[in-house]
DNA sequence: AAATATTTTGTATTAATTACAAAATTGTAC
DNA sequence: GTACAATTTTGTAATTAATACAAAATATTT
């Protein structure tokens, strides 16, 4: 909780009570968390937080780069606190979103340039769909 | 227009007016557009068009593999009639998505896997964000 | 033509996100 | 420590993309 405070200041974000404890979430849970889960997940311990603060802290995360904005799920957006490159997979069953890994997918960090042709890259996201080992064998 | 007809019946799909017109539309666009977009073109030569209608092809043309559904834009779904495999960028500043394909991008087609781990992949999105050249050279 | 299945349409609803301004908190100057 | 300014948080209202649903229209089968 106190490195949180440094990591959060060493990247221009003013460590509130609020921001901490979201960024403590974020860097505790990675299952990337909807706003919902995020919410009601803080809510007993923050329970003054507002919906308002939550969305323009996770803007401001991602904008300072500490947190991911994903745009896998449709329906909303989810949030991660694992900024180092990696891909992401959602069961289309199940909905749940995992990691991909550089040893899972060894081409992926070639992904991640500064440059393609004339375009300036600032992200990269990598969403693969389907179905997950544990949904499939359902059907057994 | 009649090689559309064929297109959407090889398939799977019954090609009524509307979505012989919808599906025309994204192979003649490649501009990534919105339900909006799609909408507000097609009106004049479909007044009676429906937004519901336009909703339901564009999932089923997404379900039958004859457009993508892009989660780039976080603010709304974009399509694309082209399906062959390659990866997208959307300039922050003006909002325009352009393709990437593998001349730029050589590693791309790699990333089109069936399987990861235990995996079964069914779909890939590659999204870059960032500024592109027009934006870019603006501020001159 | 009658019966059946499919597609389209319009309206109402849901739900994620944003806008906005007041209230609270924090930091700085005296 | 009080006063003032800047920042952050909060609650409410508004926006808007997307979905639910059932009636109407159209196409297909018998
Ligand atoms: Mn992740
Ligand atoms: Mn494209
Ligand atoms: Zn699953
Ligand atoms: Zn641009």
């Amino acid at each position: 909780m106190e490195q949180t405070k440094d990591y959060l200041s060493s990247h221009g974000i003013r460590p509130s009570a609020q921001r901490m404890a979201i960024m403590d979430y974020l860097l505790k849970h990675k299952t990337h968390p909807t706003v919902e889960e995020i919410y009601s997940a803080l809510l007993p311990s923050l329970p003054t937080l507002s919906k308002t603060t939550l969305y323009n802290t996770l803007k401001l995360f991602s904008d300072k780069k500490v947190a991911l904005m994903l745009n896998i799920d449709e329906h909303t957006t989810r949030f991660d606190g694992d900024v180092k490159p990696h891909a992401h997979f959602q069961c289309q069953v199940c909905g749940g979103v995992y990691d991909i890994f550089e040893d899972e997918l060894p081409e992926l960090t070639s992904l991640y340039k500064e440059q393609i042709g004339e375009l300036e890259i600032s992200s990269v996201e990598i969403s693969y769909r389907g179905v997950c080992a544990k949904c499939a064998n359902k059907n057994d």
